[in-house]
DNA sequence: CCCACACCTG
DNA sequence: CAGGTGTGGG
């Protein structure tokens, strides 16, 4: 696996993400980050210069080629403590522990590793350099550094360790090069045949599903595997140990891999099963017959032509066909195929609201969904509920498998996806929440995510907490000492949307029994047409290790931002078709909620744009600052109501509370500017202020809020800041400015000033209604 | 304890 | 604009 780590790399991306993991920042929830970080830290093998390789066979072998000189001084350093060691473990190294070791291996092919592994015999058997090797090239399996670093016996971290397979056990010495050669061969047939069995194994199961890429994988997989175990053989002795130890490991994962990939392919069958049973019953209640059987080849076309087949270029870069063995990102892919498949089949039944693209499909769809409403409902939820049972165990059995280095659980129960403990692994819980955050909900929070918003039902996240300063506003009674109550809402266009209307309250009328947005997942990528082009970064994603998930990550936020530039009002539509029942994403809550970072995600979901936003865009910041016109201090409950087309969190909730803070600070400190200015001006009286649109203060704001100026501030909001400029006017000539907290009691009277945002605000496409040409 | 907030910093 | 921090209210 090519890796393109090294130091600089990862000391910025260190700082990157530093900065990503700070923007998800829950508030409150600072420990978190540190651990996050601290973890992160001590993941980074940032003393373990990579060179490139995969799997190192010839070329940097002999020490010399590591130009890292430091490093070397600390081995030496380290040696000499090591030797001591040595000494005393002398009488048990070589020959005795080999055949120990060899004994160990052989007799539990099969069973689990007792922890024995191969690098524990190379620090007592072997050189330093091989010391050495193995923990550049252990670290790239994310061991932690600090293995590298410990004197003496090594002791492999349990991570990896808890691959599926039995470590073979690496022999190191001259003496036993025979018995080893013929171990290995026996290994290696062993080897083969479970290969070939997988093979066909295979083979069988996709003749009943459609081609796809993953499914040659397997074979590709082996062969490439067979291929590398024979080159290992003609390694020089020295490496021998060490490119074994290597390459063993990736053969456990590659294992790993491929029942993770027969798990996936099983899911598949499931799935598809539950799709014939469903179609059986439901078709038999539909009059008319469609021509929607062809979603053999219909999907597989279009999986390739969408980004997915540009990922698998990528990923063929280094993985030639063998992806699904080698890149755990695929496995994602395939998941997500498998709902694009289901997309597709369905396709014809999406129903589709946007108002754009609804002239093309003919509306004969009706018809069927109106079946579907009636009394196939009942067996529709219980199919959707199965349905989405299926995906989550995909979805979790992929996602534990490569979230954590231990083997994934082979079954999984419908609700088991919920994190069994929280573990101290690195990949856990925040970070899980986090990928899923970004994959799942795509194409899975439609299930049920945004239903309980939208329908009122309060969902996990919705919050309800103490309002900011003073007593939230919820509605007209503004009683404003200075102002007289806010006008009605106006605004040249502000006329409520019909769509905006039937936000609110979606009348549960008929709805395919499978979650729309599932179906039209979109999975092209949707910053196609939209200005923001995946950044360069994104043609590195072909490793997938994961430190280069962790290096795509740092711009997988921005770029899910970026996904709702321009989109959020095309695809909002669908929120009017959710479920009504909330609970059906329950299996995916390992998934969904929270924040963390996006790290996970990078690799697996860059083309994640749909329905929900994860992020917030450009777009949404653009909307945010025109709302701050009307309201200063906007409760998270009136966010969630005006941005409801983002997938609300606790991330999304604090940034969109960041922003507003933002906003305020910005025009805070232009009223105490331009109000020290005054008095400097020589002002004296508060009366004599006054803030027109062409008064400098408000250009300043409007710069700020309103760049383009292509909205139209609304006179309140003139009134407001005239009135703040006066109050700061009026504190610091009396003189309050000298307390430090002088600015809370202008707050308090500004924070009641506040106006009711228009309605059309809460259209997610509000901007292309509000912004004038 | 969580959250919103202000403040400061980059 | 985001990160970090301290504070204060619930």
């Amino acid at each position: 696996m090519p890796d393109h780590d090294n130091a600089t790399l990862l000391a910025r991306q260190t700082k990157r993400r530093r900065v990503d993991i700070g923007v998800k920042r829950t508030v409150g929830s600072v420990i978190f980050t540190r651990a996050r970080e601290t973890l992160l830290d001590r993941m980074n093998p940032t003393h373990c210069s990579d060179q490139d390789g995969d799997c190192p066979l010839v070329g940097h072998g002999h020490g010399s080629a590591n130009g890292d000189g430091e490093k070397s001084n600390v081995l030496r350093k380290l040696l000499k403590r090591a030797n001591s060691y040595e000494d005393a473990i002398m009488p048990f190294s070589g020959a005795t522990i080999i055949s120990q070791l060899l004994k160990s291996s052989i007799g539990k092919n099969g069973g689990s590793d007792s922890g024995f592994q191969g690098s524990g015999a190379l620090s007592s058997g072997g050189s330093e350099i091989q010391n050495e090797d193995a923990c550049s090239n252990s670290s790239r399996d994310q061991d932690s550094p600090s293995d590298c670093l410990s004197p003496g016996p090594h002791h492999p971290p349990p991570s990896s360790s808890s691959f599926g397979r039995p470590q073979p056990t690496s022999n190191h010495s001259s003496s036993q090069t025979l018995s080893l050669s013929t171990f290995d061969l026996d290994r290696l047939s062993d080897e083969h045949l479970r290969a070939k069995r997988a093979r066909v194994e295979n083979i069988i199961r996709g003749m009943s599903h459609s081609p796809s890429p993953g499914s040659r994988g397997g074979v590709v997989g082996v062969a490439e595997v067979y291929r590398e175990n024979k080159r290992k053989q003609r390694l020089p002795q020295q490496q021998h140990s060490f490119t074994q130890l290597v390459c063993s490991r990736q053969e456990q994962r590659q294992e790993e891999r491929r029942q993770l990939k027969l798990q996936l392919e099983d899911m598949q069958k499931q799935l598809r099963q539950l799709q014939e049973k469903f179609y059986q019953i439901y078709d038999s209640e539909t009059e008319e017959e469609e021509e929607n059987e062809e979603d053999g080849n219909l999907s597989e076309d279009s999986i390739r032509s969408d980004g997915l087949e540009e990922r698998h270029r990528d990923r063929g870069r280094h993985g030639h066909d063998d992806l699904s063995d080698l890149d755990p990102g695929l496995f994602l892919d395939r998941a997500r195929a498998l709902l694009r498949e289901q997309a597709l089949i369905d396709g014809d039944l999406e129903e589709d609201t946007d108002s754009r693209g609804e002239e093309e499909r003919s509306g004969d769809r009706g018809m069927k969904r109106r079946a579907a409403a009636g009394g196939g409902r009942q067996l529709a939820e219980t199919l959707k509920q199965e349905l989405n049972c299926a995906v989550s165990q995909v979805v979790d059995t992929v996602v534990k498998g490569f979230s954590s280095p231990k083997q994934a659980a082979a079954h999984h129960g419908c609700h088991s996806s919920t994190p069994a403990a929280p573990t101290p692994n690195y990949h856990s819980n925040q970070r899980l929440h986090c990928f899923g955050d970004v994959i799942v909900p795509s194409p899975l929070d439609s299930f049920g995510g945004l239903s309980g918003r939208l329908s009122g039902v309060p969902t996990p996240n919705d919050q309800t907490e103490a309002l900011p300063l003073v007593v939230r506003k919820n509605g007209p009674d503004n009683t404003s000492h200075t102002l007289p109550p806010p006008p009605p809402p106006h605004h040249p266009s502000l006329h409520p949307s019909p769509l905006t209307a039937s936000l609110g309250f979606s009348p549960p009328s008929f709805r395919h029994p499978f979650p729309l947005p599932l179906m039209g997942y979109p999975f092209q990528n949707p910053l196609g047409s939209h200005g923001y082009p995946p950044g360069p970064k994104d043609h590195h994603q072909s490793s997938p290790d994961s430190m280069d998930i962790t290096r795509e990550a740092v711009s997988l936020r921005t770029k899910m931002a970026s996904l709702g530039g321009g989109h959020m009002g095309h695809h909002h539509h669908r929120q009017s078709s959710p479920n009504q029942h909330g609970s059906e994403s329950l299996s995916l809550s390992l998934i969904k909620s929270e924040c963390g970072d996006l790290q996970d995600m990078a690799d697996i979901s860059p083309y994640s744009g749909s329905t929900i936003q994860e992020g917030l865009s450009p777009n949404h910041l653009k909307k945010a600052k025109l709302m701050f016109f009307y309201t200063r201090y906007p409760s998270s409950n009136m966010l969630k109501m005006f941005f409801s087309d983002v997938k609300f969190n606790r991330c999304i909730t604090s940034q969109l509370i960041k922003w507003f803070s933002n906003f305020r600070e910005f025009y805070y400190i232009q009223m105490e500017k331009f109000a020290r200015q005054a008095i400097n001006d020589g002002v004296t009286g508060a009366e004599e202020l006054t803030v027109g649109r062409d008064a400098e203060l408000f250009r300043a704001l409007n710069m700020h809020y309103n760049k383009a100026n292509d909205f139209e501030v609304p006179d309140r909001f003139l009134e407001v800041a005239q009135v703040t400029l006066r109050e700061f006017f009026n504190a610091i000539v009396a003189g309050k400015d000298a307390d430090p907290s002088w600015k809370k009691a202008i707050y308090k009277v500004i924070c009641k000033l506040d106006s009711e945002v228009p309605e059309v605000f809460k259209s997610p496409n509000c901007l292309q209604e509000l912004l004038r040409d």
